[in-house]
DNA sequence: GTTAACCTGAGGCATCCCCTCGACTTAAGG
DNA sequence: CCTTAAGTCGAGGGGATGCCTCAGGTTAAC
């Protein structure tokens, strides 16, 4: 049923995922899909013979966004310590905001269902780091949102400078009496 | 030479300079002005009467919030308490942004001449906190900077836990043993 | 060589915001 | 009142930007 692609138009749909995830990153979710077209070196007409929505490009790179997400997720669950598997999860996906807009909105600004499996494995993230005692009883995942919203704009404005506010908001979250 | 406004001109002058303030808290510095005309109930021809050029009107509002935030912080120098001080001025700048877009724009995004006022302010704020002992050694200015920063998307994406957000970064600002 | 699949990019459409200007209205002074 | 200069109105021209289509030229594949 589902006759291959020729060479030529596979090659060009491959360079225009690639080009799309290169300008999502650098323009947020709903950048021009000229502008995909363009860093593809392609004509915008043949960004619209292989995705005839806007939605199918676009789905295509949020659904890799998000299962990069909870693979991170799930890493930083599988070390063993408590606290730098939680610190793991805060950095990384900060970074993650700091190089990538696309991810950026979906992570803080949108209401994705996906957005639920995430939330499930950071709860699993907080309640074990409370366990071991690594993490303030009285922060919640809800704060840890707060924590990941605050710095989404911090790498925004100033790259160079997120993993200092960084720092400073993990000493936030620990007990305070050691 | 210069000959009273009319009446009903004065009334209308009021009226746009009053909407643009509502208008620009709600949208940002560049809402568009044809919005600023509606809501003070106004054709936008009588707008452009009375400030020709853009930024006639825009200057006018960013004036008024960039002395209101002068003030604040030579309010909070005059706090007798530095930790105070230092708290005042950050929690109110922080509710200012909770409630005004504009103000958010002119306070973490752009590069006035008029910030070095502020900034002086600030340094004042901090190294009074600082030689009282109320502030972690190693915290500077840049580090509040980057703190309002923070809270200025945190405001915007949730602002109902804006506080709880600023409490939480306010205990990393603390000496840690006390 | 044939042909179906593919590529191209100018251009029509829509939205949004800018700002102007000629016709109409009204405050203010006599 | 009446005059008139000051003020108001809002349709509309102009420029950007982005979406998407389609007629005509190109090329892989057999």
């Amino acid at each position: 049923m589902e006759r291959p692609l020729r060479r030529d138009a596979q090659r060009n749909r491959d360079a225009l995922v690639a080009a799309a995830r290169e300008v999502l990153a650098e323009r947020g979710l709903d950048a021009p899909l000229e502008a995909v077209a363009k860093r593809a070196g392609l004509a915008i007409g043949t960004l619209y013979r292989h995705f005839p929505e806007r939605g199918d490009l676009i789905d295509a790179i949020v659904g890799e966004k998000v299962t990069g997400w909870i693979e991170l997720a799930q890493e930083s669950l599988e070390l063993p310590d408590p606290w730098e598997g939680l610190v793991s999860f805060l950095e990384r996906t900060c970074e993650l905001q700091s190089r990538d807009r696309a991810f950026t909105e979906l992570a803080c600004l949108s209401h994705l269902d996906d957005r639920a499996e995430v939330n499930r494995l950071i709860e699993r993230l907080v309640a074990r780091a409370r366990r071991a005692g690594s993490l303030r009883e009285d922060v919640g995942v809800t704060d840890l949102a707060l924590f990941v919203i605050a710095n989404s704009r911090v790498a925004e404005v100033d790259p160079g400078r997120w993993r200092r506010h960084f720092h400073l908001m993990l000493d936030a979250l620990r007990p305070r009496s050691e």
